[in-house]
DNA sequence: TTGCTCTTGCGAATCGTTCTCATTTGTCCC
DNA sequence: GGGACAAATGAGAACGATTCGCAAGAGCAA
């Protein structure tokens, strides 16, 4: 069981306000991959006078502490999860847009492998999965990158 | 050996314009990954009189009509490649930002295993591995995905 | 407290991308 | 070849997620 974010973030020697105790708290309770509004106006629930801003600078301090990743399924806005103690990749169910987290370490070998035979050190991966749910597999989707068709604004990141 | 791209889009009922020939045949020139920008700043040498939005809108059409194909590498831009007739994943040089084509059956296979196993039909999936040259592997990195670390405005798409 | 640095709120600024609308162009048809 | 009409274009305004600037507040060590 990992401490709680709070304590994470006092070990890495983040400042605590009261601010970033109320975004901490959303963060933990999330269990799904929140975007930055969404915890927005979770956190706005707690501390009405929270503002938007404080929400991204703090999950960009975040990032850098390596407490948070972030990710842009679909490519509109970024959303966010704890980092994980141990690192998954995302199943993103397209009729509804939940994510479903897992591993297959023999996909992690390949990439390393494949990197090494291209003559590089691989440093990072994205690895998603857009699939519909087994039962009535109907939407006749044209082809290609389902997610590129369905995104409309995109984001920032420092 | 595929058609013009002109020759494809006339196939396909797309109307043929002066500016749209112009940004094809900067398409068909074009051997890397280039962003909505670089499209119409190649295009603007040749028709000088083009307007971006234009090149926004003939791009969307291509995509619809599965001519183009656009990626979000590392968050900030779009870019774009021509369908390819075969599938590919891409490796992305984080110190160039040069992209590098692959495939691999056996991830493609994984894949669908994976997205099976979880009670899901896959229908697309997005594979990008970062990565730095070998030889002089330096630059002490965090950790995590490095492309969200660098990304700066993000994008849109229909 | 005092000092000082880091944080916050608010609103303005960014900046890829999209939209609006008046105008031009492609195409089909006779 | 001239019209008719839908579709495409240019220019600039609009959008929207994210970031910035700055003045006011808050941690925190001494």
């Amino acid at each position: 069981m990992t401490s709680s974010l709070e304590e994470q973030c006092i070990a890495k020697g983040v400042k605590m306000t009261g601010q970033r105790r109320v975004i901490l708290r959303v963060l933990s309770e999330s269990t799904d991959h929140p975007d930055a509004d969404t915890v927005f106006r979770r956190a706005a629930k707690i501390d009405p006078k929270i503002s938007i801003a404080t929400v991204y600078r703090t999950v960009h301090k975040l990032e850098e502490v390596n407490i948070l990743e972030s990710h842009d399924f679909g490519g509109d806005r970024l959303r966010y999860e704890q980092r994980p103690e141990q690192h998954h990749d995302h199943l993103i169910d397209v009729r509804t847009g939940k994510v479903i987290e897992f591993t297959n370490p023999q996909i992690e070998e390949l990439q390393q492998r494949i990197a090494q035979e291209l003559g590089f050190r691989l440093v990072g991966h994205r690895l998603e999965l857009y699939a519909m749910p087994l039962k009535e597999a109907d939407k006749p989707k044209a082809a290609g990158h389902p997610v590129h068709a369905r995104a409309t604004r995109r984001k920032r990141a420092r």
